[in-house]
DNA sequence: AGCAACCAGTGAAATTGTTCACATATCGGC
DNA sequence: GCCGATATGTGAACAATTTCACTGGTTGCT
């Protein structure tokens, strides 16, 4: 059951989180199946079965899951219950994007502090927030014991700030820069390159291209 | 050599043609190694040679691999030389951030259109472009024959979206929405919700959580 | 020319991940 | 209370992916 769980199978908790909670939302029902679950997700009911066994036993049989409690469990396996704030680091478009988004709330995370180098910015609202100076960032991110950070600065910056921060104590970073970081063990790397993420598509366009 | 290729192998092309690019605006050198590749990318080189030796022998024995060859015919392969036009779908923060971005040029991308259904918005400038109402999108993509989209809008407008993106012929769809799209098949999707990117890295930050 | 250091490509082996299919439990209707 | 429909959890079978380890070609040095 327990044991040395599977990075891939943790990696597929977030989007049955995020299913259930689509589930929970919009009402009606108070049990789901991995059937159900797998149909929205494009996944067998089988894998759903597998991955929640490593966990415990969270469905009944006859019945499927109890849609809130199984939304528990999972918030409670992926340390969900406390919000963590996170430090956003570049407070250029992207920066902005993220500081507005208001899809982090009730998901676990708060953007608590946001960073740049430019002295221009600092000081400038964005959202609720006010950009601080970099030179503030390690003493910040020590003094609230912070754990967290996006990336969304250029490719040019992206090691020194990660250097700076995994210094601090960040051991979780998103990243948006396209370049790949290196972080000692223990430090997580998540990263969104959209261009990655579009060429991985383009391959499967072989026909036709396009006029212009 | 030829056949089918693996999803999980294309998906690591790009990282590859990325780390190529990086090698050759570095410049100093004219080959490299799947080990010095694989050393940048935290990949073993014999999974790089692997890989590339589903496409044909890029390499040589006792050399490497020519950075400016390997990175040609990664382009070749992904389809990569023509520049694909691309609709993007939401002028809000995110959609400013994606228009404003410089990162899709000499990769393979260009966005080409934005389009947001708030009238108050049409007409504005994003960058070079100017936002049009999504009345026009179908038409547009048509006439342009274009495949490929962004989608940058609240999770609730998304299938929406997207429906009317593939009945326009689009074939290929990076979201940002936090949802899972139904496409039909030979659609592809790839997604990027940030917290379900985080979501995966506080699974590993057990120990404290965090002071407000 | 000979040798040592490199390094790609590749079957085979090992590992990891997914699906199958079944025993077993629950529920609602009658 | 019994039956059929539904659905979980899980070993076992299967499939996919990665790594190993080796062959043989290349380079540069002496």
């Amino acid at each position: 059951m327990t044991g040395q769980i599977p990075d891939i199978v943790i990696g597929r908790l977030p989007l049955y989180l995020r299913a259930l909670s689509h589930l929970a939302a919009e009402g009606g029902k108070i049990t789901t199946s991995s059937h159900e679950l797998g149909d929205r997700l494009g996944i067998s009911s089988a894998q759903i079965r597998k991955d929640l066994s490593h966990f415990g036993e969270f469905g009944k049989q006859g019945t499927g899951y109890h849609i809130q409690y199984l939304i528990d469990q999972l918030r409670a396996i992926l340390n969900l219950n406390a919000e963590w704030p996170v430090a956003l680091v570049g407070a250029g478009f992207l920066g902005h994007a993220l500081a507005h988004y208001g899809g982090f709330q009730h998901r676990g995370f708060r953007i608590a502090w946001v960073f740049d180098n430019d002295r221009e910015k600092v000081g400038q609202q964005m959202g609720p927030l006010g950009v601080q100076h970099v030179s503030e960032m390690q003493e910040t991110i020590r003094r609230a014991g912070a754990r967290v950070a996006i990336l969304a600065v250029p490719a040019t910056a992206a090691q020194e700030m990660t250097d700076l921060l995994v210094e601090a104590g960040i051991t979780a970073i998103l990243t948006y820069a396209p370049i790949n970081l290196s972080v000692p063990a223990g430090v997580h790397v998540q990263y969104s390159d959209p261009v990655v993420q579009l060429q991985r598509m383009t391959y499967y366009l072989a026909e036709q291209l396009s006029r212009p």
